[in-house]
DNA sequence: TTGTACGCGTTATCAC
DNA sequence: GTGATAACGCGTACAA
């Protein structure tokens, strides 16, 4: 490897420093062995050769016995090499962040981009950390996704994120969440958490509900604020006043909802509906009411948000609202390939109704 | 931005055919600016600088200054820069997947390296050409991870795949696949797909079932084929002889598990359990059996595979086969980060049991 | 069609 | 402590 000496094949040394600084064979191995100067070797190589000359069978066989692999690197840094795009999520767990990501890399890999996800953890010193390291290797955008603590901390690094790596000519794209009011130039595409809520509320108001709670972590995201101004919404419509007692906090976990639950329609018997702000939660929601002997739908109907896969097997079903993700992604994508941005676009959320929900009890 | 002529801002090209060549300011304009050589200013940038000469002060800000970003591909070509490590799978969904890509994530970051997740949605020519762009991208390792097709083909697939990694000094690691007999150079950190089912059968058969069905997708997988094995090693230490009536063919997902099961139940009566290939086909096979009035585990238990987190909150809740895929992807990230491959690893499985398995009907 | 010479941004080496 | 120079591997304007 490193060795130009002698026949010594010192393993794989465990310490790695770094790259190795070489790895095989180069273009000027390749040139030489073909007999021939390294812009033609590079010209032939790169399918930028007109005709077919003598040589150029001889640099593509030499190529192949040295097993020549281009380093993409070396292009990259003389601007004519394969862009990557970086999709950011703190976790990479469920069909939301997997269908987002899977429109995103539709839309990169079909421009021949390489598309990488990440994951943070939801720890910030990593997430800042991944981004400086990504902003190094130039990467060609960053998707940022997924519901952010705080909104005032997150707007400046936010910021600094987008000023970073626009240093290097890189994008920095929100995808699933919501436009910085103050920073208008960072790209956001999302899509309707609010109109979702909004609408699993008035369904079940139009079967007759009035006493209608809402699960939710009420913490300072965007996605649960944003989900709670939907219940609210919700309730407005149907002209249902908002009773502080009917909205309950809880972490983001099933078990979490179940705790909530428990203790919820111990004390507020009377509530007939429990509006989750996710489907993770309307599980937890529906094994505690299993638990009490509630009936779904019943005695309470639950409504979710998200349409994960399996929250189609519960039994009852789970009604839910489903999230455009996979647009979401691809018109992030389209963006990070370098599709004009004009402006802020949030993509519209629908009601899928199933057995969880039913009429109100008499 | 890229305009370095007028003042004229042509948008956002839309055409990016690669990287931008230089995004903003370099090592040079750092040095310039302080007035002092490049050599100095790597120095006091890398924090190589002994000392602390009043020049260290003006490079440092220079550098803030100017917004420097240090050029990571520039450090590679070096043979100093950030190594990264790719997780490559079919589909980035599933507790299965994101447990081991943690796992491997975790040893990764806290070695430096970057860690990366791509997806080839199951088409082979995309894993083939994701594969070349890491190689050409100088990755440190790749780690393959989950189920793949016809065995033969695999191999020598992946034989090219570790032959043209090699070529750069990088690794291939398969991760949640069982060792390729002919190429024990790959390295290989496998979880025990055939025990689990192996203990899921005797527990069974421990409580009393003799008609034990197996659902599976029967294909030329690795997982599935050792998972079946598993099933006949149960079966054996019970002394149950086994009958080709109760193996099930079925797709992967829960739709075509339930169509298989609504089939096979209608057809054998007789059987008292299910031993299915996946949680997923679990679920299926569950929905099915509620259709078909038939109660779980009263009628008929229902054992699955992979313990994903809402397996759990099924009515009743499943019993099924717990694998350690965060230890799979630290052990795989080890290896990947220059730890010593000694051969290939397989952890124990471990049964999980909860309400969807009971005493045989009498 | 092919070869020469240079640039990309960084670090290591070796003098001073 | 610091500076000049070579090296990494590649693309390309320019000349032949």
């Amino acid at each position: 490897m490193t060795t130009r000496t002698s026949d010594d094949t010192p393993a794989r040394r465990n310490t790695t420093p770094g790259p190795e600084r070489s790895g095989g064979a180069n273009l000027a191995d390749v040139a030489r062995l073909a007999g021939v100067s390294r812009a033609t070797a590079s010209r032939v190589l790169a399918g930028r050769a007109a005709g077919k000359a003598a040589s150029h069978a001889r640099v593509l066989a030499a190529a192949q016995e040295l097993g020549y692999v281009v380093n993409g690197l070396a292009r990259s840094m003389m601007g004519v090499g394969r862009r990557s795009i970086a999709f950011v999520s703190s976790m990479m767990v469920g069909p939301t962040f997997a269908s987002m990501a899977g429109g995103a890399e539709d839309v990169a890999t079909a421009n021949g981009h390489l598309f990488t996800m990440c994951t943070t953890g939801g720890d910030i010193d990593r997430e800042a950390a991944l981004i400086e390291a990504l902003t190094e290797q130039r990467v060609a955008a960053v998707l940022l996704v997924g519901a952010t603590p705080p909104t005032e901390e997150f707007e400046q690094r936010a910021e600094r994120y987008a000023e970073t790596l626009g240093r290097v000519g890189a994008q920095l794209i929100l995808c699933g969440r919501a436009a910085l009011p103050h920073l208008p130039q960072i790209a956001s595409i999302d899509y309707d958490h609010r109109g979702g809520v909004r609408s699993a509320v008035e369904h079940l108001a139009g079967l007759g509900h009035r006493r209608i709670a809402f699960i939710g972590s009420l913490d300072d995201t965007t996605t649960s604020s944003q989900r709670f101004l939907g219940y609210q919404d919700g309730l407005a419509d149907a002209g249902i006043p908002l009773d502080e007692e009917m909205t309950v906090r809880s972490g983001n976990t099933s078990d979490d909802a179940a705790t909530a639950t428990q203790a919820f329609i111990a004390t507020h018997p009377d509530a007939t509906a429990i509006v989750c702000q996710t489907d993770i939660m309307a599980v937890g929601v529906c094994r505690a009411l299993h638990a009490s002997g509630i009936s779904i739908p019943g005695d309470v109907s639950v409504v979710g948000f998200d349409d994960m896969q399996l929250v189609a097997d519960l039994t009852p079903s789970l009604t839910t609202v489903r999230a455009p993700f996979h647009d979401v992604g691809e018109l992030a994508g389209r963006i990070a390939v370098g599709e004009a941005y004009t402006g802020p676009i949030v993509l519209p959320s629908e009601l899928v109704v199933r057995g969880s929900s039913g009429p109100v009890r008499a």
